[in-house]
DNA sequence: ACAACATAC
DNA sequence: GATAGTATGTTGT
DNA sequence: CGGCAAATA
DNA sequence: CATTTATTTGCCG
C-alpha cells in the first residue's frame, strides 16, 4: 500500500501544490509546466495564502478519503441496486436527447488583452497581462508562452517572464467591445445567451436552414464578422448542445473553430477520450475527488461507473456527471433571467483596527446602494461576507422583514453582523444583497422617495 | 397613584434616560437639552451599554423604593426619636463651625482641551473635544454649546456637532502645565492641596494677612498669574471652607470667580436655595434619592428632613447631609496623603477567548508591576475587577500573607481569581494593588533585586 | 434560512 | 510587499 | 475582608 | 463600530 503512489515525499514539493492557475488552458502547447510549477511553489511558500491553500487540500484530501471508504463499504448487494438504478437514469437521460439543434458557442480571445492592444498596438507582440502586480485578470498568448495566467498574481508572473507588460483593468472597454461583438451575434441568432462579457451561446439552427449553410460555414461567416466590427479575434465551437459546444470552442483556440456533428456515434466518440476536467462545471476539487476515489479521468468513465456515482452523489450531481458521460448538454431556449444577487467586495492590507473596518464598510455599503438604484432594486437578505488576515472565508446573513435598499439600512444591518464577529483581522470585506421574490422591484412611490433626493 | 408621574409612557422615552453627561455644567447655558436628550437617547438606544444602563436604573429606583417603605414605616415616636437625634447633632456640627479660615479653590477651566489648543492654536475657536470616538475627556467651550460634554463617547458627541475636531489624550501635556499651575499656586499657600492634575486648594488666610489683601483679590491676583505663566484660564471660588470654595468656583466659571464671606449669614443665604447637586459627593443617584424619598432638592431642605435623614441613613452619610444643609466643610490643614491603591484597567472589544483573557492580564499585571516599581510600592490585596460583554461589573480580591509587586506575582494569583470566572465573555479586565499599612514600602533589599535588572 | 464550498470569467 | 471581484449553484444543517 | 455602588476628574 | 481610566469612599454582610 505504502509503496505505491509515493510521489511526493521525494523532494519534489512543488508538485503537490495545485492552483486554478497552474492548469492547461488554450495558449500553453510550448511551456516548461516543471518550471513554471517550481517557481509558483517558490514565490508562494509560506506565505498567509499558501497556508490557507494547504488547509483546503487537506480538507479536500480527508473528503476523498470518506469517499473511498463510503465505497468500501458498498455491498454487494448496494452495488447491485445501484447500478439498476444508474442504468434505468441512463435511459431516462438519453431518452431526452436532442440532436435537433445546433449551438454555437463563441470565445473571445484573450478578451481584454485584445482589447487593450487595439487601443495601445505598441503592445502586440508583446507579453502582457492586464491586471496588477497582486492579481491578472488574463495575459495575451506571447505572456501565457511564459506560463503567465489568468488569476495569477502579477509578482509571480513577472518572475516567470521579467519583461511582462503590466496594464491596469479597464471595464469600460471592454463593455464597449462586448457590446459591439453582441451586435454580431445578433444577426445569428436574436435571442442569443450572453455568458460573460466575452461568450455567448447561440442557437443557429434557424440561421443554417435560412443561410442554406453548415455550422461550420456559419461560425467562419461570425468569426469574420465579429473580427471586421472590432478587430478582435474569436474561437468559436459548433456542436448539438450547449455543454458541448462550449467545449469545442476551446479546442482550436485561439482564432479557431471546431465543429461536433449532430450525431450520436460522433457525440460519443468525441466525448469518449475527454477529460472530464474540460467540462464546464467540472473544476480542480472535483476532477481530483472523481480521480482518486472512482479513477474517473475521462467522461466515457463515467458511465462505467455510473452505480457508484449514483450511490455516492445526490440525485443532481449524479444526473449531471451521467450527461456528461452521455455527451448530454442543455437545447432548450433561453429564458430571460433576473440577477439573483449584488454585491460588491474590496481587498485591503489585512487589519483589526476596527474604525479601518467600519469605514470600509460603510464605503462597500454606499457603493452597493448606488448599484442597487441603478436598477431599481430592493432586497431583503443582507450577506457579510469576510477574509481573515489567514485567508478563511466566513459569511453572515440576515434575512429581514422590510425589502431595504438605502446604504443606511445596509449599513445598519452589515454593521450587526460585522459586531458580531469582532475582534478580527480581515483582509477582504464584501456586501451583498439578495432575496427579491419578484414583488420586491422598487416600488413607484420608493422610487419617487430617493428621485427626489437628487 | 398611576395618575401623578405618568411622564415615560406618554411618547418622550428620551426623557427618562439620564447619564453623567446630560447634566448641568459650566458652558451649556445656550444648548437646546431637550434635542441634546432626545439625540443621546437616539444615538445610545438598543445598546448593551444601554441596556446596562436601564438595569441600574430600574435597581436605584427599587432602592427609593425600598427608602419611601421605611419613611411611611416610622411611627411618631420614632420620628420625635431621630428629630431629637437630628437636632443634638446639628448643635454638635454647628459648634464645629469654623470661621478663621479663607479657602480658595481654583480650577483650570477647560483643562485638557485649553493646553490641547496651545499646542495646536489653529483650534482656537473651533469646537474641539479631547478623546476618541469611543469616550470624551474634555471639550472646549465651543463644543459645549451643542451640548458636547466630558464622558460623553465621541460618536454622540459628532452628531450632536458634526465639525467637531477630535484630539487624542496627551497626558505628558497635561502634567507638564499642571505643574506650572502648581509652581503658581505655591506662591499662595505652600500648603496647598492638589485635587487633581487641574484643580487645588489653597488656604489662603495667611497669604490675605501677609499682603493685606482681600480674598477675591487674592483670587484675581492668582488667576492672572496662573494665566501668565501658561497662558491657560481658570475660575476661582473663595469661602470658609473647602465644601464651600468649590461650590463657589464653578459659579463664574469660565475666567471668572466668586466670593463667599465668612459670615455665617451669609453662608446660609448662599446655601439655602442651592441645590444639592452642586455639592461635591452628592452625584446622580444621590439627588434623585433624596428628592424622590425626601422631598430634597436644596441644601436648607436637608435641615429641614434632618430627622428623616438620621432616620433612614449611617451615621456619617448623615452628618455629611446635615453639614451640607449647614454649609460646613473642612478648614483643616491638609495632611500628608499616601495613597491607597494604585490600578489600571483596560478595554477591549468583548469576547471569552481564554488565551486573549490570559494575555490581557499578563500585560496589567506587567504594567502594574512597572507602576509600583517606580513608586517603590508593595502590596498585599490584590482585585481584579472585570466587566462582562454585557457592562456588569464584577470584583474578585485576595489578601495574601506576603506582600508582592513584581508582575509574576501579580499574574500568579489574579490568573487564579480569574480562572474561577470562566467561561466569561468580558469587555474590560483590571488589576489594582492596595492594602499596605506602613511597612509596605519596598524593603531595601528588595529595591536592590529590582534596580539589579536596570 | 444560513454557511461553507465549488465553479466560472 | 503583494494571491481580485462578481455571480451562481450545490450540499448539509 | 470582599463585593458592590457611587462619585469625581 | 464605538460608552474611559484611576482613585477614593461608604455600606453591607
Ligand atoms: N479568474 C479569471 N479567469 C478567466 N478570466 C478572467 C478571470 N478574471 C477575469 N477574467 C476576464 C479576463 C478575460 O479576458 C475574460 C474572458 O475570460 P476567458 O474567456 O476565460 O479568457 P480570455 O478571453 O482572456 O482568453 P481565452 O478565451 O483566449 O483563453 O474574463
Ligand atoms: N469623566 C472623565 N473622564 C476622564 N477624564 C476626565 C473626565 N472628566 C474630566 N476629565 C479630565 C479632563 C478635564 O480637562 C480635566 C479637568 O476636569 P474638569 O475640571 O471637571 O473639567 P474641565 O477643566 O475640562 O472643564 P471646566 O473645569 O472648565 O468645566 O479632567
Ligand atoms: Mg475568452
Ligand atoms: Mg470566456
Ligand atoms: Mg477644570
Ligand atoms: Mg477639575
Amino acid at each position: 500500500m505504502a509503496k505505491s503512489e509515493s510521489s511526493g515525499d521525494t523532494g519534489r514539493p512543488w508538485q503537490s501544490y495545485h492552483t486554478v492557475y497552474t492548469n492547461a488552458k488554450a495558449g500553453m502547447e510550448g511551456v516548461d509546466k516543471e518550471k513554471v510549477q517550481r517557481i509558483v511553489y517558490e514565490m508562494s511558500k509560506g506565505s498567509k495564502y499558501f497556508e490557507n491553500e494547504e488547509r483546503k487540500e487537506a480538507y479536500i484530501k480527508q473528503k476523498i478519503e470518506n469517499m473511498q471508504d463510503q465505497i468500501a463499504k458498498l455491498t454487494d448487494a448496494d452495488i447491485s441496486h445501484y447500478q439498476k438504478v444508474a442504468d434505468k437514469r441512463i435511459l431516462e437521460l438519453e431518452a431526452t436527447r436532442d440532436l435537433t439543434r445546433i449551438w454555437l458557442h463563441v470565445d473571445m480571445d484573450a478578451f481584454y488583452a485584445a482589447v487593450e492592444t487595439l487601443s495601445n498596438p505598441s503592445l502586440n507582440g508583446k507579453p502582457m497581462a492586464v491586471g496588477s502586480m497582486s492579481m491578472i485578470s488574463t495575459a495575451n498568448y506571447e505572456a501565457r508562452r511564459f506560463g503567465v495566467r489568468a488569476a495569477m498574481p502579477g509578482f509571480i508572473a513577472r518572475k516567470l517572464c521579467p519583461e511582462l507588460i503590466f496594464v491596469p483593468v479597464d471595464f469600460k472597454k471592454y463593455t464597449h467591445y462586448s457590446d459591439l461583438t453582441r451586435k454580431v451575434f445578433q444577426n445569428y441568432d436574436p435571442n442569443f445567451m450572453a455568458a460573460s462579457l466575452d461568450e455567448a451561446y447561440l442557437d443557429i439552427t434557424n440561421a443554417c436552414y435560412e443561410r442554406d449553410a453548415t455550422g461550420g460555414e456559419i461560425a467562419e461567416e461570425l468569426r469574420k464578422s465579429v473580427y471586421e466590427e472590432t478587430g478582435l479575434t474569436c474561437s468559436a465551437g459548433v456542436g448539438p448542445n450547449r455543454l458541448l459546444a462550449k467545449v469545442c470552442s476551446d479546442i482550436n483556440k485561439p482564432n479557431g473553430q471546431f465543429v461536433l456533428p449532430n450525431d450520436r456515434m460522433a457525440v460519443m466518440a468525441f466525448i469518449s477520450s475527454l477529460p472530464i476536467r474540460k467540462i464546464g462545471g467540472i473544476g480542480k476539487v472535483t476532477e481530483h475527488l472523481l480521480r482518486d476515489a472512482f479513477g474517473i479521468a475521462t467522461c466515457e468513465e463515467m458511465l462505467q461507473n455510473s452505480g457508484f456515482l449514483c450511490a455516492l452523489f445526490s440525485r443532481s450531481s449524479a444526473d449531471f456527471f451521467l450527461s456528461v458521460g452521455l455527451g448530454l448538454g442543455r437545447t432548450d431556449a433561453p429564458e430571460v433571467k433576473l440577477r439573483k444577487s449584488i454585491s460588491n467586495e474590496r481587498t485591503f492590507s489585512a487589519t483589526d483596527d476596527e474604525a479601518f473596518l467600519y469605514q470600509k464598510l460603510a464605503d462597500l455599503a454606499e457603493m452597493l446602494s448606488v448599484d442597487m438604484k441603478k436598477e431599481g432594486l430592493c432586497g431583503r437578505t443582507l450577506t457579510l461576507k469576510l477574509k481573515t488576515a489567514s485567508f478563511e472565508v466566513r459569511t453572515r446573513a440576515v434575512t429581514l422583514q422590510k425589502y431595504i435598499f438605502s446604504s443606511e439600512d445596509i449599513l445598519k444591518h452589515a454593521s450587526k453582523l460585522l459586531k458580531a464577529e469582532l475582534p478580527i483581522s480581515l483582509r477582504l470585506i464584501a456586501a451583498s444583497m439578495g432575496y427579491w421574490s419578484v414583488c420586491s422591484l422598487l416600488t413607484d412611490q420608493i422610487t419617487e422617495l430617493w428621485n427626489f433626493k437628487f
